[in-house]
DNA sequence: GTCTAGGTCCGTCAAGTCAG
DNA sequence: CTGACTTGACGGACCTAGAC
C-alpha cells in the first residue's frame, strides 16, 4: 500500500474486531498527530500492519458493533509485525502446542487478538502486577472498557481507573496485591451507585483511598445484594480466619483457588464467546460490502463491457 | 398463589496440561 | 515427578415467565 492510499481492513482489538478504512500517511504526519494508541490491522490480503497513530479514535478499542472508522497507518512492514516470521523453532513449538493441547480460552483469545504486543492479551493483565520488570520498551495501549450505560473507563498504566462519564472523570488508584496471590488475574465486575457496570482486572484488587487506607474489592456472593461492591481491609481478612488444622487449611486453600479459577475460566469463556460474536458481526458486514462491490462491478460490466479490468 | 420448566450462577470434583 | 493451573461436568440455589 502506498502513501495516501486507502483500504478497508479489519481492526483487531481486545474488544473484538471492526471494519476500518486504512490510510497510509507519512511519519511526519504521525508525529504531528501524536501517538495516541497502537493497534494491529489485518488487510484483506492477509498482510498485517501496525497502527501507530489512531486519529479520532480515542475510543476505537471500545467496539460494540461493527462500524466504519478512519485510522492512519504510519509504518507497514511484514517483518516487523510478525515476531515468529523467520523463527522456525517457535513455529514448530506452536504447532506442537496446537497438536498436544486441548483448546484453552486464554490461548484462543490471545490467538484471536493476534500475536502482536499492540493488542492486549489476557496474560498481560497479569504482567501489570509485576511492574516494569522487562527491559523491552513497549508502549501498550491503555485498556478502555465500556460500562453497561455506554460510558467508557480506562485503566491507566499507574493503575488509575478513569471513568469517562457525563459527569466528568472519576478516578480510583489501584495497587497490586503484593504478588501474594500468584496465578490467574480475575476481571471482576462491579457496579457503581448509579447502576453502571464495569469490570476490572486483578484477582485481588486493592483500592487505596485518598487517606491512604487500602481496601480489597470482592465481587458479591452469598447474601449480598447483586451489584454491591464489597470493600474489606486485608488485615481484617487475615484476622477473621482462625488457625485450622493443616489438612483442612490446605483443602480450604485449594478450594478457594479453584473457586477463583472457575470464576476466571467462566469469565474467559464468556469473553471468548463475545469475541466470536463480534467476529461474526464484522464478517457479516464485510461480506455485505463485498457482495455490494461485486454487484456494482457486475452492473458496471453489463453497462460497459469494454472497460472491464481498468 | 402455586407449580413447573428453563436459564443463570456458583462451588466442587476430576482429569488434562504445563513448568520447574 | 510434582504442584499449580485450566476446564468440562455435575449438582444445587436462585430467579423468571408462563400455565393453571
Amino acid at each position: 500500500m502506498s502513501e495516501g492510499q486507502q483500504e478497508t481492513a479489519i481492526l483487531s482489538t481486545s474488544e473484538g474486531e471492526t471494519l476500518v478504512t486504512v490510510t497510509q500517511v507519512s511519519a511526519e504526519e504521525v508525529a504531528q498527530a501524536g501517538t495516541t494508541t497502537m493497534a494491529l490491522v489485518q488487510l484483506p490480503g492477509g498482510q498485517t500492519v501496525q497502527v501507530q497513530s489512531v486519529i479520532q479514535a480515542a475510543q476505537s478499542s471500545v467496539i460494540q458493533s461493527p462500524q466504519i472508522q478512519t485510522i492512519q497507518v504510519a509504518t507497514i512492514s511484514d517483518g516487523e509485525t510478525s515476531q515468529e516470521s523467520g523463527d522456525s523453532s517457535s513455529d514448530t513449538q506452536k504447532r506442537r502446542e496446537i497438536l498436544s493441547r486441548r483448546p484453552s480460552y486464554r490461548k484462543i483469545l490471545n490467538d484471536l487478538s493476534s500475536d502482536a504486543a499492540a493488542v492486549p492479551k489476557i496474560d498481560e493483565e497479569k504482567a501489570e502486577d509485576d511492574g516494569a520488570s522487562t527491559n523491552n520498551i513497549v508502549t501498550l495501549p491503555t485498556p478502555i472498557y465500556q460500562t453497561s450505560t455506554g460510558q467508557y473507563f480506562a485503566i491507566a498504566g499507574g493503575g488509575a481507573i478513569q471513568i469517562n462519564g457525563a459527569e466528568g472523570l472519576q478516578a480510583l488508584t489501584m495497587a497490586g496485591a503484593g504478588g501474594q496471590q500468584a496465578g490467574a488475574t480475575i476481571v471482576q465486575y462491579a457496579q457503581t451507585s448509579d447502576g453502571q457496570q464495569f469490570f476490572m482486572p486483578g484477582s485481588q484488587v486493592v483500592v487505596q483511598s485518598a487517606s491512604g487506607e487500602t481496601y480489597q474489592i470482592r465481587t458479591p456472593s452469598g447474601g449480598i445484594p447483586q451489584g454491591m461492591v464489597v470493600a474489606t481491609s486485608p488485615a481484617s481478612i487475615q484476622s477473621s480466619q482462625g488457625v485450622p488444622e493443616e489438612g483442612t487449611r490446605k483443602r480450604e486453600v485449594r478450594l478457594m483457588k479453584n473457586r477463583d479459577a472457575a470464576k476466571e475460566c467462566r469469565r474467559r469463556k464468556k469473553e471468548y464467546v463475545r469475541s466470536l460474536e463480534n467476529r461474526v458481526e464484522v464478517l457479516e458486514v464485510q461480506n455485505k460490502q463485498l457482495l455490494d462491490e461485486l454487484s456494482g462491478l457486475k452492473n458496471q460490466f453489463r453497462l460497459n463491457p469494454g472497460s472491464a479490468g481498468q
